[in-house]
DNA sequence: GGCAAACCGATTCTGTAGAATTACCGGAAG
DNA sequence: CTTCCGGTAATTCTACAGAATCGGTTTGCC
């Protein structure tokens, strides 16, 4: 196949859909995208230059995440992200996440969770800097991922799963603040509490592992409750669409 | 309301993916649909009568419900639905539900719950028939919605009205089981455990509430663990599909 | 004249149809 | 055993028709 790739790559067949449920969810926790506002098919297809098809789909998925309503015959609308709504994520998440590691404590991997724990000790003694907050996030993924792995219910992992394109999402756009700001304090804060995690992991308390994730969990929505002071979607208050009773 | 509902409601617009996700759920909980079996969009289509876009929209839908998985490229197949997994639900329907009643004690309408349980010790009363079953299943919609709406959290709210579709096609399904069976006995049985949980919201006891809410998890689960004795959806073991890692 | 209900048209969603593209799997050939 | 190839089916695109909603306008009535 001598000839080169065309000016325009898109690889991505079968994860357009992906690909475009991220964009939007980071654009909507960027604040590119307002509360209340609107989502046409037709702009957002040529914005990404992809059809209807992949942009339907992606606002059910969207949907399933709770960051946009679902209007019949009237497409859909971004939802409000307020401190409060943020709160209302993380109280969802914690009791979803405690769930899970309640179950992993007896059969999760102790050989690889000590591994993350090294790994996780050796960030926190590592210099501060940008690609210190990759692996950070990095680590965040494995250790959530082995936890709800290890859950041993394949349902509650499932959930996990599909919210995790949310909350990385959401965790991700609070680290750019992070290092707009210069500010790396956070990696050793989540460390921490990483390792107090790991720790009730590999001892096998559940309860002390519960009580780990609480900390961890109700520390992220602290972190995360910062983002939307820089969201401005509230000035549109005219624009909120009356939407029909169910 | 004089006129019963046609046999067929032809206007659907805005509405088939709902219909097709509802139908597929049913399908699968009644065995006719079984693990591990490709889903192939075409057939589905013309069993459905439908082209293959509500299709697909329909297949996000149920893989947000956990029902089906969706491999990049490769389609979608039906999930296990075992004794296992039954009570896999159940324990993160439960959690859900204890976090939203936990909220609701405070907010939710106390004149509405007072006549809800009036209906509910009518029903009990009342003779155990057919139409009985489906007062029950009425009130427990709208037992559940009244604590959902009132949790206080609007996305776990959003989030088991979601799942909702999910639990209420299961329901639907046991009862139907009991149906056949001529057997009432469920009905005066979750009327108690109905009443457990709107005497604790009249009394305003967030910890008996939750307590109420568990044992109506726990009884349900019982219940509808019984649904997965029917599923002969075991016997195709090799026709499960390998497939790739995330 | 003023108000309400009915109407209309623009916009956009929803669903259909068929074709082009791409990916995956399994078998055949080297 | 590896590599290539072809069939099947998913994914996406294009184009279009039907339907629902909204906002404004017109009509009819008091």
């Amino acid at each position: 196949m001598p000839d080169c790739p065309p000016v325009e790559a898109p690889f991505d067949h079968g994860l357009r859909r992906q690909t475009v449920v991220r964009a939007v969810l980071t654009d909507i926790f960027h604040g590119n995208l307002r509360a209340g506002q609107r989502l046409v098919t037709e702009s957002l297809a040529n914005r990404f230059n992809v059809s209807h098809t992949p942009i339907r789909e992606a606002l059910i998925e969207l949907r399933g995440l709770c960051v946009v309503e679902l209007l019949p015959n009237r497409g859909a609308v971004v939802r409000k992200i307020t401190a409060q709504s943020v709160r209302e994520v993380c109280q969802v998440r914690k009791v979803l996440e405690c769930e899970a590691i309640r179950g992993a404590v007896r059969k999760i991997d102790r050989k690889r969770v000590a591994t993350l724990a090294t790994e996780i000790r050796e960030l926190a003694a590592s210099p501060a800097n940008p690609e210190a907050v990759a692996r950070a996030q990095n680590l965040d993924n494995q250790l959530h991922d082995a936890i709800y792995a290890a859950s041993g219910n394949e349902f509650l992992a499932a959930e996990l799963d599909r919210l995790r394109t949310l909350f990385r999402t959401f965790r991700d756009v609070t680290w750019d603040l992070e290092l707009a700001r210069r500010e790396y304090h956070r990696i050793a804060i989540e460390a921490t509490e990483h390792l107090a995690i790991t720790d009730a992991l590999l001892a096998g308390d559940a309860r002390s592992a519960v009580a780990a994730m609480t900390i961890h969990m109700r520390s992220g929505q602290m972190y995360w409750v910062q983002v939307t002071t820089n969201l401005k979607n509230l000035p549109s208050e005219k624009e909120t669409i009356k939407h029909s009773p169910q």
